[in-house]
DNA sequence: GTACAAAGTTAGAAGAGTCAAACAAATGTA
DNA sequence: TACATTTGTTTGACTCTTCTAACTTTGTAC
């Protein structure tokens, strides 16, 4: 809480800190992964023991950023929904931009981003935003919230669940790690590429694919279940 | 001081945090402004109470980034100073690629930089640094330090200093103020100008120039003492 | 329905960074 | 040289974020 005086005018101002944020983050992530979120899964996510956890969510239920009741989940309120949704905004935002704009591969990006992030500066994001050209989406496939912290996720499907004889569009990667993605480069695998399924191993699982110049790859169900796909 | 594990190999890295980094900068750049640098002056400049200075101070002795002997000017050491030149480095590398890349003006570019100089990723300056084409100099002419931390200071010489009838080559500004750089911008006065100097009034040492499509503007001794040239 | 394990909270402590109050050294002036 | 002012330090306190140890609540297995 801080005082920031503008031509006379004296406006408080509550900036979250980097901590705030990140615990905001998480939380939001949680929620979107597995619904209910415990002190027990934030604690694990973020690498902090679970008092610590327990006082913050005090502190930030303190802030109307969560709802917080002893022994019962942790919610966001509204507030907190949206403050979390405009870090991620800043989150995609940078992943793309440091795409796009500066050359990065996708598996690169996030440790980058997870700092630039909590960079406090709206002309910064907004210009990137303008460079960009308004994405609707960051380069792992997921949406980058809009100014008011509103999201429109696209109902996509796993290739996993796709029949022999589809052809699909690849849009999104549900695991973001550095490992995965460069799996998928090596495979010159990326978003937009076009996959036609050629037969399906019942036994493991595993996929007979066909795409660009490589015809009958064989994708493990590990893969196959790990990434998001449109009809077309 | 956190460990850092690299294919089983352990090594102790000390990292300075967001704070250490900003006495340092300040205590680089009251060197160069002054010479002498005292308690009292990092403290004005940091605006934080000379107890913390001097608390501080006795912290980055320990770490061996300052010379520090109670009543005693401080002094960076040799390795303070290069850690702090190499976060000038950040800094200016920033403004640079907020101007050229993004569409920044030269006035607003500073308080995103002092956000953006603390983020930790050698392939994110080098990137920046790669994509400008290697600058020497930031939006304001001053030099950007190399990977070394290493500055080379080009001779320059005040505006004010020059004498009637020079024609002069504007390269840098002594004040970075946004108020400075906006008068600037609303006299069309930029770094790479040519400046033609047609009289002096000796009563109060304004100058008359002229320079782009502009002639006879008279140019205040403030604003003449504040601008670096080249003679061409 | 008790007993145990897992999850969660409370209490107490620590380091980082900050401050105000009180004291000490250095410096400038009469 | 003596006094006043400025500069610098010490001390103790406070906030923020984190931890460990000890305790409590909840849910599950028998
Ligand atoms: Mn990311
Ligand atoms: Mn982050
Ligand atoms: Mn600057
Ligand atoms: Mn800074």
């Amino acid at each position: 809480m801080y005082l920031c005086r503008i031509n006379k005018i004296v406006i408080f101002v509550c900036m979250n800190s980097l901590t705030e944020e990140n615990y905001l983050k998480a939380l939001y992530a949680l929620g979107n992964e597995k619904g209910e979120v415990n002190v027990n899964d934030l604690s694990r996510r973020l690498e902090i023991k679970m008092p610590t956890v327990t006082s913050m969510m005090k502190k930030l239920a303190a802030k109307k950023l969560v709802h917080y009741e002893s022994y019962k989940p942790l919610r966001l309120t509204e507030k907190g929904r949206k403050e979390a949704a405009l870090i991620i905004r800043k989150h995609r935002l940078t992943e793309m931009f440091l795409v796009e704009k500066m050359g990065f591969g996708w598996e690169d990006v996030h440790p980058i981003a997870e700092q630039v992030e909590h960079i406090q500066s709206v002309p910064f994001f907004e210009k990137m935003d303008q460079l960009l050209g308004y994405p609707k989406v960051d380069p792992h496939g997921s949406p980058i919230p809009d100014r008011n912290g509103k999201v429109v996720w696209k109902e996509y499907q796993k290739l996993s669940e796709c029949k022999v004889g589809e052809t699909v569009k690849l849009s999104a990667v549900i695991n973001t790690s550095e490992d995965f993605l460069r799996f998928l480069n090596s495979r010159e695998i990326h978003l937009g590429l076009k996959v036609k399924i050629k037969a399906i191993e019942s036994f493991d699982r595993s996929m007979k694919v066909s795409y660009a110049k490589r015809s009958d790859e064989i994708l493990s169900h590990i893969v196959s279940d790990r990434l998001l796909v449109e009809k077309i």
